[in-house]
DNA sequence: AGAAATAATTGATTTAGATCAATCGGTTTT
DNA sequence: AAAACCGATTGATCTAAATCAATTATTTCT
């Protein structure tokens, strides 16, 4: 349950084995059930969360009832309303579980007694940061420039494994997106192929 | 100039004088005339920047020789290109002043020196990258979900600075609308006043 | 295995916002 | 002060993608 989970901090910061006993003793494992909910929208999302196995994805309902996915975290990847998590608001999103998943949590106290307790922590989370900022640009960009063609050969190219994983009407809400562009682009894609 | 930069440290991490020292001795200042370069897209962004005083725009033109704008960063806000700062890639952003302007500039080989000399400091940019990292993740929200008068209403609401000393073209483009979307929503909002 | 629920496809229609085009007002520039 | 330039406004037209609706395919449940 930790293996992928240091190794994954390992890629950014250097960790003695005291340090990964004092990390691990912060975070508390948990297990979530296919459709579970970690957060439901409207309440304080009070964990910050690694995805050690399978998938979650994190959305939003609006007026009309449409769904709006803002994330999916696979195994190795971070989840959470960082707003809610970091502030006192309730969250905007909702998340639950496509798979059944294996996760680790942190509470909001717990996090910033190990920022303390580990200061390199900070690094590893300004990188974590930095990096997830690049990507958030990249795709703020995207929704603002591309069509919708664009916007799903940019998938297509960046995140394969993504597409094979998750149903394509979720795809297409990640993408801002109708269920049937999305449809009419792939069979035009593939026709273009031939 | 080094006055608003410490001011903005200090909201996030506690410095004591040496440290100050010792960060101030990392940064170079530099102006820019209005309208002056900083960063030219499709070469490498060399310089963090914070920005004392003035106003920065970053953007990029795409293939139709239209602008699209990323940020605007006044007085009080750090700018760059941050995956070719942080990468070897180059920019995909210009970034230019739109008012004659006092900045601090970091290069990446200081930025990583200052970090293992300042501990703190990744403290500071942790914070600084979280926050980043919500209000980035607010705006690809609006992008997929809102209509373009949703959209003014919610930059209205946030940012009534920014509308007041931005022209209207380069907001709108801000917002991924044209020029004329954006006048046409700002006459219904004010007969909406009466 | 069969029923029920969910997802994908396809077609027809609608619409929000882009684009094109012209005019007007205000700044810079010379 | 005239010329050139830039930004904002307004109207007419176009279009990409949403929406609505029906059909088919695929999982999931019992």
């Amino acid at each position: 349950m930790y293996d992928i989970f240091f190794e994954h901090l390992e890629k950014k910061v250097q960790l003695n084995e005291s340090e990964k006993e004092l990390i691990k003793s912060f975070f508390t494992p948990k297990k979530l059930k296919k459709r579970q909910f970690l957060v439901v929208e409207g309440h304080p999302c009070i964990y910050l969360t690694f995805v050690s196995k399978g998938l979650l994805k994190a959305y939003n309902v609006d007026e009309k009832g449409n769904e709006h996915i803002n994330q999916f975290a696979p195994e190795g990847w971070w989840t959470s309303d960082m707003n809610s998590f970091f502030s006192d608001e309730v969250s905007f999103y909702s998340i639950d579980a496509m798979e059944d998943s294996d996760i680790l949590v942190i509470s909001n106290k717990e996090f910033e007694e190990l920022m303390l307790k580990v200061p390199i922590m900070d690094r590893y989370f300004r990188l974590l940061f930095q990096n997830s900022l690049i990507t958030k640009e990249r795709r703020l960009i995207s929704s603002n420039t591309h069509n919708a063609e664009e916007k799903y050969q940019h998938i297509l190219k960046n995140n394969p494994d993504l597409i094979k994983r998750v149903p394509q009407n979720l795809l297409a809400s990640y993408l801002g997106l109708s269920a049937e562009t999305l449809s009419r682009l792939k069979k035009n894609a593939t026709l273009g192929e031939k």
